[in-house]
Formats: structure tokens, C-alpha cells, sequence
DNA sequence: TGCGCAGAAAATGTCAGACATTTAAATGTA
DNA sequence: TACATTTAAATGTCTGACATTTTCTGCGCA
């Protein structure tokens, strides 16, 4: 039954192994792995080999590592913080090497965002409504850079997005919302621009607060249909600039 | 500059700065890295610590290797596809490591399909249609294990998200709707239910079809409220066997 | 009896060096 | 010129050793 794939690395294999066995669940959180040298003389390959495969799994957070007597490498619990890095990570890789078009990204954006404003509506705590109105005062303020008012821009929307109150729903937007920081930082963001979308930003926190989940998902259409043409102008200066 | 954080393995260190490079776009898409000699001596380390750092790097497909004269490590360019495994083996763990509610994880991944619909309303091509019609027609099959059911349900899924055209959107969907495969698993499907279930999946395959986004739309939502009703009383009868 | 401290043991972390294998370029020959 | 051969530069793998960390054990002492 062992894929002999003799055309993948022995420790890719192993991680493979061990990797399928956590994922089936025959192996649960915190349960021990055998050594390295046990592992080694299981699999028949040296222990470098095995640690290999061991730095792969880590490095997906399948497992944790723990040095000394009865240490060793255990199945490590799945971390929503950890989750959300690494889904940003890839999101963004993703984005920033595939030449995604600007639309794309944004439709995705938006359509999503807008499916969690009536959660958002209905559950929204203080809390989420103090983070995106400070946020809206920072982008208020004079002589912040274009990058900070990203970023400022992203907290908001993150605000939002948990406002509905389902983790999974923040995990998975999570990748849509920070992935697209990239290609917001190229856009300049001008007096007006900025008027504009702290207008907007205010309408949907307002809506919120009301719990008017019609009127929050209006402004986000509006907040989208800005946004791309924000982002058409500048992909379309960009080109000129290189031609 | 180099953070000298003793706490962590050297290899962990040495794959977070060439994973920055990455990131940070010092390095792109094919570029060769230095050679696993020329890493151990830049680094200090020797070649096996290089080596557990190449592998991390490579279980998040950052880098692809390969063997022979002018071989060596290479930035490599992340494929939708590879981002797809990656993200659904992860929002799979989350979901299973985490006990997520049956319906914190239902919720989510409707209110996302739901952002989906309107787009493929608008834009589904026939393929995506037959791609539908063809797994209502498996559904109704007689005799189809749950599981089976269960897969033909996402296939479905997928085709609907699809046919929104947007890779980003099908790339964060791919998540939600394939990690909650395992969860539905564990619903044992009535005659009845199933019955309920096509006819929801061809009301919404009707509806996309006749690019009615509303329609849609109405029967997402009014299956999300059955899948729900026949989840919950999955998990209460779980609870009671248990008990 | 109970407490604290030293040592043993077990595991991962790291290193050095060697050999095997793969691959493409360079070289030589018909 | 075309094809076969050699060669060199990489990664892949193994062996063995030592360093470090951490826990348990057992001893001595009050």
C-alpha cells in the first residue's frame, strides 16, 4: 500500500505519511510522534532524512517540537492566529505572483465583505464599533501616508468583518481583505479620495450601529464601485508611466 | 539587524529571512537561490540546518528545488491549485482541531456562497451549468452512500462558486465549502432529506441558469436553514448517543 | 520523613564529512 | 555537423558524533 513514488524526496514522502495521519485523525492534538531515531528505523532512513520531513510538518504547524527527556514532536492544535498568518501569507503570494487584475481582487473583496454586513449588523458589539470609528479618525487626519491610511483602511474592514462573530468567517476573509493591502498601497490617495471614502466608511458604520444591514450593504456597493475606479485610474498611470 | 532570537531553531530563523526575501519581493518569481554550500557558509550553519530551512520553505511551495548541475533552489511561482490544497487542508484542521460549531461553520460558508450567486448568476457558462445538472442527477441516484452524497454535494458547490468567474473568490470559497465536507459527513441522510436537498439544488441551478440572482439567492438561504435543521439534530443525536 | 540538589537519561539541535544520484554543459569523435 | 562521452555542480542521503535542554531519579542531609 506504500506509494513507492520514487520520484519524490524520501522526507516528502514521510511528511506525506505523518501528515495523512493527522488529517484522518489518526493521530489527535498533543499525542506524541515516535523519535526521530524511531521514525528513522520505521521508515528505514536516516534521521536527517526524518527531520526533514518533521521541518516540513512544522512549517504547516501540523506539529510542535519540544526538546529534552520525554520531549519529542506532538500534534499541535490548529491556532486561529496561526490559521489567519498563513492564509494572509498565501492569499498575498498568491495575488502578488499570479498578476491578478485589480477588478478581480476587489469584486472578490467587496462580495464577500457584504455577505458578512448582516451578520455584522445583527451582532455587532461595542468594541467593533469603537475600532472602526477610531479607525475612521485616522483617516481623517491630515498628512497621514498613503500606506498608513492602508493600513488604516484594512483594520476597518477587519473590524467589520469580525463584527459578525463567527471566527470562520473572519478567517476566511481575512486572506480577501490584508492580501488586497498590497495592491492598495499603489494607489495615491488624494484630499478627495479620501473625503470620499470616509464618508463612506462612516455610512457603513453607521448602518451598522443602526443595525440596518439594507443600508450597510448599499454603502459597500458604493464603497466598491469607488474603490475600482480608484484602482482602474491607477493601474492605467502605471501603464503609461511604463510604456 | 539580524535577529539574534536564541529562542528559536536556526533553521526556522534561516527560513524566515529567505521567506521575507520572498514576501518582500527581493526575490522573484524563478530566481535561483545560492546554493545549499553557499547558504551554510552566508549563515554560518552547516549544509543539514540549510537543508531543514529549504524544506520548510518548500512545504509552503515557496521554493521548488531541483537536482543536477545548475540545479538548486528556486523562487517558485504559487499556483491557484497548490493554494487551494493549502488553504482547504488548513480551514479542514481548523475546523476539526477546533470543535467549530456545526452552525458557526454552516453559517459561514452560506453567507459566503450566497456573495457568490449574484456573480454567477450573471456569468455562468454552460459548462458550469452541466457541471450541476450532472451532480443532481448523481444525488438522485438510489443507493448512494453518504458519503458519496456528501462529495456530490460539494462538487455542486464548487460549480456554483465557479461559475462566478473569479479566481480569487473560488480560491477563498474552496475553504469554506470543501472543510465543512467533514462535519456533513456525519448527517445521515434520510430519503426524505435528500429529496429536499434536490429539489433545493435544482430550484438553485434553475435559478442561476435564468441569471435570476434573486431566486438564487432565496433558495441559498432556505437551504442553509435545512442543512442547519438537519445538522443540529444530527449533533443532538450524537450528544445522546454519547451520553 | 521530607526537602533540595546533583547526576543520569532521553530527546532534539547542530555539525562535519562522505558518498550517491541527477542533470546539463562541455568536450571529443565519426 | 551530429552524436556519444565525460565532467562538474548541484541536491539527496547516510553515518557518527557532540551540544543542549529538560525531566526524572536517587542520594544526602536536616
Amino acid at each position: 500500500m506504500k506509494t513507492d513514488a520514487k520520484t519524490t524526496d524520501l522526507s516528502a514522502q514521510i511528511a506525506k505519511a505523518i501528515r495523512d495521519a493527522i488529517i484522518e485523525g489518526r493521530m489527535i492534538v498533543d499525542e506524541r510522534l515516535p523519535s526521530e531515531a524511531e521514525l528513522a528505523s520505521e521508515f528505514n532512513v536516516s534521521r536527517p532524512t526524518v527531520r526533514e520531513a518533521l521541518k516540513r510538518l512544522a512549517a504547516q504547524s501540523l506539529i510542535r517540537t519540544q526538546r529534552g527527556a520525554f520531549g519529542g514532536a506532538f500534534v499541535k492544535r490548529l491556532s486561529y492566529e496561526e490559521a489567519y498568518g498563513q492564509h494572509i501569507t498565501t492569499s498575498t503570494l498568491l495575488l502578488s505572483m499570479n498578476a491578478v487584475r485589480f477588478e478581480t481582487a476587489c469584486e472578490a473583496r467587496y462580495a464577500l465583505e457584504r455577505a458578512c454586513a448582516p451578520l455584522a449588523a445583527q451582532r455587532r458589539s461595542p468594541d467593533h464599533l469603537a475600532t472602526m470609528r477610531a479607525e475612521i479618525h485616522r483617516q481623517s487626519q491630515p498628512g497621514l501616508s498613503d500606506e498608513s491610511f492602508c493600513a488604516s483602511d484594512v483594520t476597518f474592514h477587519r473590524a467589520l468583518v469580525d463584527a459578525a462573530d463567527n471566527p470562520v468567517l473572519s478567517y476566511q476573509l481575512a486572506g480577501a481583505v490584508e492580501a488586497m493591502q498590497p495592491l492598495m498601497n499603489m494607489i495615491t490617495f488624494t484630499e478627495r479620495s479620501r473625503e470620499q471614502i470616509v464618508g463612506l466608511h462612516t455610512a457603513i458604520a453607521d448602518a451598522i450601529e443602526a443595525q440596518d444591514a439594507a443600508a450597510a450593504d448599499v454603502t459597500l456597493e458604493e464603497l466598491a464601485a469607488y474603490t475600482l475606479t480608484l484602482g482602474k485610474d491607477a493601474m492605467e498611470k502605471r501603464a503609461r508611466k511604463s510604456t
